[in-house]
RNA sequence: GCGCCAGUAGCUCAGCAGGAUAGAGCAACAGCCUUCUAAGCUGUGGGUCAGGGGUUCGAAUCCCUUCUGGCGUGCCA
């Protein structure tokens, strides 16, 4: 980041100075091929047109006045009208000498200027245990908000617990069917539509040891709303631990149920009916959404009465404007992208400004094992949850391989390969990286000489090409953390740390890092290999990943 | 039918808001341990970027279109 900044800055000035014009969209890049330098730029290409110049003379007139800047060892300019740029030594060496004095904080800016952000994620239903798309959830929305938080930026994680409605009531009914079954009752088939998991009738049984007595004999409804409020409790607080083993904790949990309650919804319901979007039709109440862009109306109002899920939603949303939040993200599992239209078109029509809304859609996932996909089915209550899969393979493999991949694709998780402990796991590889160099580094202190004291002009040791490419390396952190607060993906990341492993790995097996005859290369290299292991441990923090100092192996 | 998302190597996926010869991991094959962890490293083969048009100096990337897959399209949430 830093560089391509000086290499942009750099560009102006020499404009400014040629009093050439210059296309602000030019690029400043890292070639695919190393034969292009370690970073080029098309400024040349996109301003040829507006100073009336082929792009090629351009560029070396641009170039000329490179001739003598310290930072590049050469400048040069290529086919089409590229500018490439090779860096000096010392500009590297200043990348390390950073890293090394920011320590832990490396990266850490104020980029976001305080912008207060809400990601709303998980959400997921109080009806029972969290499942797998949770679980990626869980991993994505933490990670952007840990991400935001180091960038300076004021992000919030929300929980919306849709703990009122339809499913709410099956919830309990099906509880309670359970708990009759338990006082010896025979109830038969458990309905279609009821609830079907072994932890409905853990529920119910813990309901009856706690309240039997005193639910058994009230009347039906009483006893339902009894058996829900209990249940909804016993869900909250068995999401919240699922969540906190993984490492995720939220800001606000927001019911929707104390949304109902505070005469939001009414108020909401007046407005649309005096803005005279909505009308009344089969003895429903519509919203006319059609006005806004949606496909079709939308029933606000059921004909028994009662609001659908859509009205508190809506609600719920214009309270997040009105805590006065400049980007509201909602991350959604894939089957809601039918509904984010309604609810612009309902923004829209209360005059919020739609514009702040973000919607991330995550694909599913599918879970295999041994090659073999694992089936699962939500109405039976066959489904692995997030739980088990956090027992199974670990927070860190788990975390790891839900960012892996970007939002939009479905994601194929291999439970095996999560578990494997060598290079194929890409989780392992990357700790192994960051252990392999602690133990690097407890070895040094047996060195013959002081590596304790940091002398930054020894660094111009660093002279192989793999310790250039390295360095370079490292320098992109920055932008690529950036990338992921601003395009919401964390992905980059884990990439990002991947390749860093790699190129470790590779560094370590070709070079020796201890060898006390040279003292120097020594020396530096040691900052170098540590200027690295800071980088893993803060991308790991990141993630939410633990940075061992030490692998164990396991039989 | 309409809408959203996706289609890149045998498999799993990247490709940085248009850049130079499309990359990585796995799998396959061939190699590397008296050495700071071989829990690792190196090399080889492998592609009509789903197809077709267009935009321009330049397209996997942007626009149009066709095909394929997933999801959505309830007075469910």
């Amino acid at each position: 980041m830093k560089i391509k900044k000086i290499i942009r800055n750099e560009i102006e000035k020499v404009a400014k100075s040629l009093k050439i014009s210059i296309n602000p969209v030019f690029s400043v890049e890292i070639p695919k091929n190393v034969d292009h330098g370690d970073f080029s730029s098309n400024v040349a290409l996109v301003s040829a047109k507006e100073n009336k110049q082929k792009p090629m003379d351009l560029a070396e007139l641009i170039v000329a006045k490179f001739k003598r800047n310290k930072n590049f060892s050469t400048v040069t300019v290529a086919k089409p009208g590229f500018i490439n740029f090779t860096i000096s030594r010392t500009l590297y060496v200043s990348v390390i000498k950073e890293i090394l004095q920011a320590g832990e904080e490396y990266a850490k800016s104020d980029y976001g200027q305080g912008s207060k952000i809400l990601i709303e994620f998980v959400s997921a239903n109080p009806t029972g245990p969290l499942n797998i798309v949770s679980a990626r959830a869980a991993a994505y929305g933490d990670t952007l908000y840990r991400v935001m938080s180091y960038l300076g930026y004021a992000p919030s994680r929300e929980f919306y617990m849709n703990d009122a409605g339809n499913q709410v009531e099956i919830l309990a009914e099906s509880i309670e069917l359970r708990f009759r079954e338990i006082l010896g009752e025979r109830i038969g088939e458990m309905p279609d539509e009821a609830y079907h998991g072994e932890y409905i009738i853990e529920l119910a049984s813990r309901i009856n040891t706690i309240e039997g007595s005193r639910i058994l004999h009230m009347n039906e409804i009483e006893r339902l709303e009894k058996i829900k409020d209990f249940a909804l409790n016993e869900i909250r607080i068995m999401h919240e631990e699922s969540l906190s083993r993984f490492g995720v904790e939220f800001e606000s949990w927001i019911s929707e149920n104390s949304i109902r309650k505070t005469g939001i919804i009414e108020e909401v319901l007046s407005y649309l009916y005096e803005a005279k979007v909505t009308y009344e039709k089969d003895e429903a109440i519509w919203f006319m959404a059609t006005k806004f862009d949606d496909e079709k109306d939308r029933v606000l109002l059921k004909a028994d009465g009662l609001p659908t899920y859509f009205v508190p939603d809506i609600a719920y949303h214009t309270t997040k404007y009105d805590r006065g939040y400049n980007v509201i993200i909602d991350v959604l599992g894939p089957d809601h992208h039918g509904y984010i239209q309604r609810l612009i078109a309902a923004l829209k029509a209360l005059n919020y400004d739609e514009t702040k809304m973000e919607f991330i859609f995550l694909q599913q996932v599918n879970l295999f094992n041994e090659g073999e996909k694992i089936k699962m089915s939500k109405r039976l209550g066959k489904i692995v949850t997030m739980d088990e899969l956090v027992d199974e393979v670990g927070k860190d493999a788990a975390r790891f391989f839900f960012i892996d991949r970007k939002p939009a694709s479905h994601l194929n998780f291999d439970m095996e390969l999560a578990k494997k402990q060598s290079s194929e796991n890409p989780v392992f590889y990357c700790q192994y990286a960051h252990a392999r160099i602690c133990s690097i580094l407890e070895k040094a202190k047996a060195l013959p000489f002081d590596t304790i004291e940091i002398d930054y002009s020894i660094l111009k040791k660093l002279n192989k090409q793999d310790e250039f490419q390295l360095i370079k390396k490292l320098q992109e952190f920055e932008e690529i953390l950036i990338n992921v607060a601003e395009q919401r993906e964390p992905h980059r990341l884990t990439d990002y740390l991947k390749e860093l492993s790699g190129m470790f790995h590779k560094y370590y097996h070709d070079f020796n890092i201890l060898n006390k005859r040279t003292k120097d290369t020594t020396l530096a290299r040691l900052y170098l290999v540590t200027a690295i292991r800071n980088i893993l441990k803060i991308g790991f923090e990141l993630i939410g990943v633990s940075a061992p100092e030490k692998m164990s192996k396991k039989e």
